[in-house]
Order: C-alpha cells, then sequence, then structure tokens
DNA sequence: GCTATGACCTAAT
DNA sequence: AATTAGGCCATAG
C-alpha cells in the first residue's frame, strides 16, 4: 500500500472535523481511533491551529476541560464557542456524560 | 539516528 | 486534594 507516513495527523485532523456541533471528544478518544497515544493528538492540533478548519474547542482532556496552554482567544473564549453550539460549559468545564461523542457505535 | 519536547493519561505518593 | 513520576508516540533539531 502506498501509505504515506504522516497520515497520523491527517486521521487525527479528519475524526476532529467530523465531531458534530453540541458534542465534545477527548484526545484519549481520539488518539484511540487512530490507534496512536493521546501525546500525538494534541501535538496535531497544537501544530495546525487552524480553526477555520479544526474546531479543536471541541477537544477536551479527560476531565472535560480544555487544555491549560490553549492559545487562541483563552478560555473565555473557547467557553464561548462551546456554548454557541449548544455545549452547556460548567466551572471551565464539561460533562464528558452528556457531550462525549462516541465514534464507534 | 539520537535527543528533546509536547494542546495528554494514569497511577502512586 | 495537590504534586511527582512514568508511559506513550510523533515531530523537529
Amino acid at each position: 500500500m502506498t501509505s504515506s507516513p504522516s497520515n497520523t495527523y491527517e486521521k487525527i485532523y479528519q475524526l476532529v472535523q467530523c465531531i458534530p456541533a453540541g458534542s465534545v471528544a477527548t484526545y484519549g478518544d481520539v488518539a484511540h481511533e487512530v490507534d496512536t497515544s493521546p501525546r500525538v493528538v494534541g501535538n496535531a492540533l497544537h501544530a495546525n491551529p487552524d480553526e477555520s478548519t479544526i474546531p479543536c474547542h471541541r477537544i477536551v482532556n479527560h476531565r472535560g476541560a480544555l487544555a491549560p496552554h490553549f492559545a487562541f482567544g483563552g478560555f473565555p473564549e473557547q467557553q464561548r464557542r462551546l456554548e454557541s453550539e449548544g455545549v452547556a460549559v460548567m466551572a471551565s468545564r464539561v460533562d464528558l456524560t452528556k457531550y462525549r461523542h462516541r465514534f464507534h457505535k
């Protein structure tokens, strides 16, 4: 097969863009889908801070909060975006039990 | 090709 | 509850 070596990031971007509005996903879930480690997922998003193409605000950590290193508008901006899509943010966190998007099933 | 780094995760202290 | 340590994998120098 003619597989490119750097397909990892591509898969991550595809999966992130596949997340519907009003839902969030954790780095670990995405990592499990693309069969890689959560670190690569975070690195992939940071390497491509293209919010116009990749809704990074829908990616949260396993606690339901975005990474403290968010380099765009900061927590307020990110929170505004999530609420704008129908996700309730409480204490800079979202209820993973409610908004956690499932790729499988 | 080895070393260092990173938007993480989990467990132990 | 907060901090430390280890694991993880891909990219950059």
